[in-house]
DNA sequence: ACCTGAACACCGTTCAAGT
DNA sequence: ACCTGAACACCGTTCAAGT
């Protein structure tokens, strides 16, 4: 279990951005919390921003993970639990849902890569779907696309409270999703 | 036309933002832009963040009167029209985008009143809808949610360039929004 | 190969002072 | 009532120097 530094500056900046936000994640409160200087970073990342791209990039892998259904044997998600998964986890960790599908500006090819890996365990669940007729008809990476937007906006309003003050009877993330796989239920059966 | 200082400040941060984002937006660039000095702000502003606050709350009332047809005369635009402009102003002032539906911190009352009175609008769209029956029965807020949800997250995820590289063929957020429509018309016909 | 301390440019914010 | 210039604390980044 020995961990490299690199792993734990990563470890560092996460858990600043669960605590306060992007706002918390300086250099020198990352340098201090993995215990080295605030200049140490740089001989690992070229930048700050490659240090959130390493942290994003290891967020969407474990979200691919979680999507693929490791660490329970057998288990085959189907979209649903994959879009449950996408809701729960931007609730729960709305500084990394921010920062991981944030703008990410120049070139960031490990994030891309992670990105696509995701996309693709995403639209699996979409096929089957399909095959069992509970998702329309169609080019899956459009379903997929369209189930991923709409869980992707439903988190993000809720989290910048937009879809409303957080009361008793707020229509909340996950009912929407659910709305959407109603409505596309409907429409897989009548074509 | 005379514009108050408040308003040129207002009008500064807006321009600085669709230049160069958020980054670009300091308050020094916005006094030079203005022309006053950096402090200035001050005298109209408690803060950085409420500055950028009305920036928004203004955004949103102008995003309120695209959607209510303001300066077509007799026009009463449907839900798919007002989801268009929706999207259509999400990609052209992506820096906008991001920071009218960003995350406040702290009360900002004001941002919150207009955010209220942009959703009022929607939802009588939808409700223009379903009693045409081009949208499903129910709780009208809830479909605008889901409406919203869509639009936002297919165009936030474009903008973060999430749904894929901007290639021929990738599909566009405007695509998606017209499938959920498509979907909801299918579900609305077969109750 | 990895780390440190000092330094630099930049930022938000405050404050005494001006009109 | 509104604005300014100087100052302060903080940040990302660079660099010479250490092991």
């Amino acid at each position: 279990m020995a961990e490299s530094r690199r792993d734990s500056l990563v470890d560092a900046a996460a858990g600043l951005l669960d605590q306060g936000g992007l706002a918390a994640v300086t250099l020198r409160a990352v340098g201090d919390a993995a215990g080295v200087s605030r200049n140490a970073p740089y001989r690992h990342f070229t930048d700050k921003s490659d240090l959130l791209a390493a942290v994003a990039s290891r967020e969407l892998d474990q979200l691919a993970a979680a999507f693929r259904g490791d660490g329970r044997p057998g288990a085959k998600p189907d979209a649903r639990e994959v879009m449950d998964a996408y809701v729960q986890w931007a609730l729960r960790y709305p500084g990394r849902f921010r920062l991981t599908f944030g703008a990410w500006e120049g070139d960031q090819p490990e994030l891309g890569a992670a990105t696509y890996r995701a996309r693709e365990v995403f639209v699996d669940a979409v096929r089957r779907g399909q095959a069992e007729g509970s998702m329309p008809k169609g080019n899956p990476a459009r379903i997929a696309a369209l189930l991923l937007s709409t869980a992707h906006g439903a988190a993000d309003l809720t989290v910048s409270g937009h879809l409303g003050p957080p009361v008793e009877g707020r229509i909340g993330a996950d009912e929407l999703v659910d709305d959407l796989f109603a409505h596309l239920r409907a429409a897989a059966r009548h074509p």
